[in-house]
DNA sequence: CACGATAACTTGACGCTTCAACTCAGACCG
DNA sequence: CGGTCTGAGTTGAAGCGTCAAGTTATCGTG
């Protein structure tokens, strides 16, 4: 709503970001295609089970595994009961607080995210890292880190420690 | 599906994985809160607004639309009916080849794009344009060809020739 | 000129995400 | 202890996107 005039774009900007929004609708669509196609799952879906996967036990509070995927605690909520309903993880109070939800990994859930995890790691490695050079990929980081510095504090920047 | 043993990711490319994801992840959020918040718009609605905006005459097929908005045309129809009801585009049937569908912005429309434009741009060039050197922009601009060309050849690539 | 393609939408149903309540457990306070 | 507050999680409704059919207009072909 501001009218001021505005500094727009010149064009190599312009195109900087029409190449970036390109990357940003194709990117995402391209990896849940896959997960689709060879799992039947979303990449959200596949987020939360190989969190969980990563995870000592194989279990987190739901809060800090909404927060490893980047999604609100309604939406994991929501997911978590289909993945529940698939047998895939269950849910239990935390015995030593009970305001907290334990997630946990299932046997079942655990065969599927080692079933799905190699064709998946294989197109982020055909999409991204072996598109790029090993400087570009350094590059892809840094850049990366400062958009997301742009974007305010909200994920716990340095390393998630999850592996 | 593939069990062969695949090729992990080291600590570097799982780096880079984690920051692209995140930024993946967090950027079209930004977009659409800064939107929603100064508009109340989508950024897919923005996206259609301004492609109209830039055509001659306002005036774009519906397919050369979704095309520019990397969208289906179902899900292009869709938010035409809704912008449509808003006021701000009309739909008439092509007269020169009844086929085709002509999406047109109205008056109102175009007042909506003027207002909502350098705000919008504006967060474009706080979260990204600003946030990155000159050389990052351009090294961004290299990486996300090589990356749209690993997706597939589906966007017409150069230069998407709408301003 | 009829008649089967084909292509450009459009529509309806279904699934997932968001948003705004709502529930519930423990903390804090008197 | 009872009362209130806070934060975690859940739920239901509403909105948007996708998918699979449907429509309709033109093209080719005989």
């Amino acid at each position: 709503m501001n009218t001021d005039e505005p500094r727009w774009l010149d064009d190599e900007e312009q195109q900087t970001w029409l190449a970036m929004v390109s990357m940003l609708v194709r990117f995402p669509a391209a990896l849940d295609a896959q997960l689709q196609r060879d799992a039947n799952i979303s990449h959200f879906e596949y987020q939360v089970l190989a969190g969980l996967s990563m995870a000592p036990e194989c279990t987190l509070r739901m809060s800090d595994l909404a927060d490893f995927a980047e999604a609100s605690l309604s939406r994991l909520s929501h997911t978590a009961k289909r993945l529940e309903g698939k047998g895939w993880i269950t849910r239990t109070p935390d015995p030593t607080d009970g305001r907290f939800t334990l997630a946990t990994l299932t046997d079942a859930g655990l065969d599927k995210v080692t079933a799905t995890a190699p064709g998946h790691v294989a197109e982020v490695r055909r999409l991204l890292i072996d598109s790029l050079t090993k400087a570009q990929s350094k590059q892809l980081r840094e850049i990366s880190r400062r958009v997301n510095d742009a974007m305010g504090p909200r994920p716990d920047y340095p390393s998630v420690r999850t592996a």
